[in-house]
DNA sequence: TGAAATGTTGGGGCG
DNA sequence: ACGCCCCAACATTTC
């Protein structure tokens, strides 16, 4: 009898294009283990809105697959499932986060020992991090340069499709995914999720057929506009491996061709926000302290401030700036948020309330179902200033003007923050201004029903600037 | 993948 | 008719 080859799943909750499954099941009946690992050292464990969406892939996978459910730490479970199933082989596709390179070791090792082929794959990424240098052979610290090196470095490898395979019919302990309480109880705020969203790779297919269909023409000019809905919503998607950057990027290349040059400027826009993707891993590999540490070393004595009341304000939805409220509010109802808003509410949070990048980092991990510790932590650096190729410190947005700019009639606004919702265009994003009569009559009373904004901006702003002097030649 | 402050220009009102 | 001023509109610089 054939002995089994081990397949772990990790962030490639998919069948199709998944180089690691196909090389396992090349080598006999293939056991499907998920370890659920909140033990690694160091690791992030994982925040609830991506619990949720680890629960509903796996129960889409589930479905497809016979999956084996284990908990603890990896490296751990991993050895047991071998020595439970004489498997010779194991299979995975690599993991980037700072933590993941001791826990891949750990387990080439416990191969070893045993007599097993331990093969790592790669698929999460389009490049490998080691593989993209620039000329003096260091890794890339600014975007651009990055990206014409990914571009200059061809189309990615044709996709692999879904192999034949033979589940593995031996007798395996697994764990109830219910078991698990992944999903939220009491209270159960995942109403909005199931309504926005489908997870697994069905719900990831469709999702990119409909951003071809109906988004990709106009990406270039409306991706910023969060009152229009034109972007791909495939981050949580590409997260948790419910479909590889390459499928992306094939299919938007394969609508490109086919629509003649007309498709070109946008298409290559979206390209391009999938090399940020990239980007940012290509950082937390080559700077792993990325999800704690200013990149920028000046930062260190940024004179940050505690603001906790601030804070919760913030993280509630309530600042008194709608378009601030509005993402905030979009968040927490739906585990998202537009990305033009992520940077206006990043932005408010950073340089108008003071408050340490971290706080919004950890935030964002917990709320955001696209969470990602590459993506997160260095587009927070990004905001702050204190990144690599980062905005400047000083480019701090104003939330009236960014509202006004990007959704002009106060759709977005009015639809996450209904007690403005009848404010005429003119005070929707700054109803402070409006005259009495023009509140009472659209029935917002400041600090009763809607917030007075917590802070003024312009004064918000010169202390921003004040305090990024305070650094500035320190290092 | 800004905003605000400051500088420059040019048309029109007006003495 | 001409110069002067005002001030949008646009451009540049600074944060």
């Amino acid at each position: 009898m054939t002995s089994p080859s081990l397949y772990w799943l990790r962030n490639d909750l998919r069948l199709s294009d998944n180089a690691a499954l196909t090389a396992a099941a090349a080598q006999g009946p293939v056991i499907f283990l998920y370890v659920l690992d909140d033990e690694t050292p160091g690791e992030w464990k994982l925040g609830g809105a991506s619990r949720w969406w680890l629960h509903r892939s796996l129960e889409a996978l589930g479905r497809k697959v016979p999956l084996t459910l284990r908990r603890g730490a990896a490296d751990k479970v991993i050895a047991e499932v071998l020595a439970e199933t004489g498997a010779k082989s194991l299979h995975f596709t690599r993991d980037y986060a700072p933590w993941a390179g001791a826990l891949e070791r750990r387990v080439k090792d416990i191969c070893d020992a045993a007599s097993v082929a331990c093969h790592r794959y790669g698929g999460f990424l389009l490049h490998e991090p080691e593989s993209i240098r620039n000329g003096s052979g260091e890794p890339y610290r600014v975007y651009t340069p990055f990206s014409k090196a990914c571009f200059a470095s061809g189309e990615p490898k044709p996709l692999k499709p879904v192999p034949d395979f033979a589940p593995w019919k031996g007798a395996l302990r697994s764990d109830g995914l219910q078991d698990w309480g992944l999903l939220p109880t009491k209270p159960d705020w995942s109403g909005g999720f199931a309504q926005h969203w489908t997870p697994g790779e069905e719900g990831a297919a469709q999702r990119l057929k409909a951003f071809i269909a109906d988004g990709l023409a106009h990406y270039a000019d409306e991706r910023d506009r969060p009152d229009r809905d034109v972007t791909s919503r495939l981050s949580p998607h590409l997260r948790f491996g419910n479909i590889s950057p390459a499928q992306c990027w094939h299919a938007v290349r394969a609508a490109q061709f086919k629509a003649g040059a007309k498709l070109d400027k946008t298409a290559e826009k979206f390209l391009k926000e999938i090399l940020w993707r990239e980007f940012s891993y290509h950082l937390l590999h080559h700077w792993p302290t990325l999800p704690t540490v200013p990149f920028r070393p000046e930062f260190a004595s940024f004179p940050w401030s505690e603001n906790p009341a601030a804070l919760k304000a913030w993280q509630r939805g309530k600042t008194g700036y709608p378009i601030v409220d509005a993402g905030m509010r979009e968040l927490w109802a739906t585990g998202t948020m537009h990305n033009r808003v992520r940077m206006i509410a990043a932005s408010f949070l950073i340089k108008d309330l003071l408050i340490p990048w971290a706080e919004g980092e950890r935030w964002f991990w917990d709320t955001l179902v696209d969470a990602d510790i590459g993506s997160n932590s260095a587009s927070w650096q990004w905001v702050a200033g204190c990144g690599a190729d980062a905005a400047p410190y000083f480019r701090i947005f104003n939330p009236v003007l960014q509202g006004e700019k990007f959704d002009t009639r106060g759709a977005y606004v009015r639809k996450w923050v209904p007690e403005l919702a009848r404010l005429p265009d003119q005070f929707v994003h700054k109803p402070w201004e409006a005259p009495r009569l023009v509140l009472e009559t659209a029935g917002v009373a400041l600090g009763r029903n809607y917030p007075h904004p917590v802070v003024d901006h312009g004064k918000a702003r010169e202390k921003a600037l004040a305090a990024f002097q305070q650094i500035k030649g320190a290092a």
